[in-house]
DNA sequence: CAAACGATTTTCT
DNA sequence: GAAAATCGTTTGG
């Protein structure tokens, strides 16, 4: 069962990054099904947020989909190569959202292999938001769908993360985003081997 | 219409 | 550790 709308429309989104430590993210694309448990996510606070492609409420045809509803896809394509896949928080026109980094393998880990062009198992192949989303099998084209299934769906399977294991942490790739760089945005899963190497480890 | 720029990853030295 | 790869989005002329 994916997690209801209600969890995605709160108010806090850096809380709500916090909370998505331990969830499952499965994706069920080209009718193949891959997933994974969430280790590192990052929170991006929207118009008052310099780090953020919405800073100062702007709208532009790429981040329209963040001034929706919580709940739905933010796909883009950074460097014009990876594939980062956000989650849309907070009610209409407040353009929150969570950057998914990192998951460890679960379900579909043979498939995840093939996309990835790998041989074996490695934390590199699902540690980093391009290499999950490419794992994943999500591109740009799922920006703006619904978290509810099929495609994309995030579950909670009872999976607990110890309140001394989460770790908070500036966000990575912003130094742009001066004072708001270091900000502790960033959550991951203390040890975890399958959490991105960032600056602000 | 032209140009600069990344919420990164991989490869090579 | 440094540098290249690569292209849609955004901004400026």
């Amino acid at each position: 069962m994916c997690l209801s709308e209600s969890f995605y429309q709160r108010e806090n989104v850096v809380q709500i990054a916090r909370e998505l430590l331990g969830k499952v993210l499965a994706t069920e694309i080209d009718n193949l099904r891959t997933s994974g448990i969430i280790v590192e996510t990052e929170a991006y606070a929207g118009g008052g947020d310099r780090a953020s492609h919405a800073f100062g409420n702007r709208r532009t045809g790429r981040t329209e989909v963040m001034f929706g509803e919580g709940g739905r896809a933010y796909v883009y394509l950074c460097y014009g190569i990876h594939h980062l896949f956000n989650i849309v928080t907070n009610v209409k026109n407040v353009p929150h959202a969570v950057l998914i980094r990192a998951i460890e393998p679960l379900e579909g880990i043979d498939i995840m292999l093939k996309r990835r062009r790998k041989e074996r198992v490695l934390p590199q192949l699902t540690a980093g938001p391009g290499a999950m989303s490419e794992a994943l099998g999500i591109k740009t084209q799922y920006t703006g769908l619904s978290l509810q299934g099929p495609e994309i769906c995030i579950e909670d399977r009872g999976i607990k993360i110890a309140e001394e294991d989460i770790v908070a942490a500036s966000r990575v790739g912003v130094a742009y985003a001066r004072e708001d760089a270091l900000l502790p945005y960033r959550f991951y899963v203390k040890d975890n081997p399958y959490v991105s190497r960032g600056k602000g480890l």
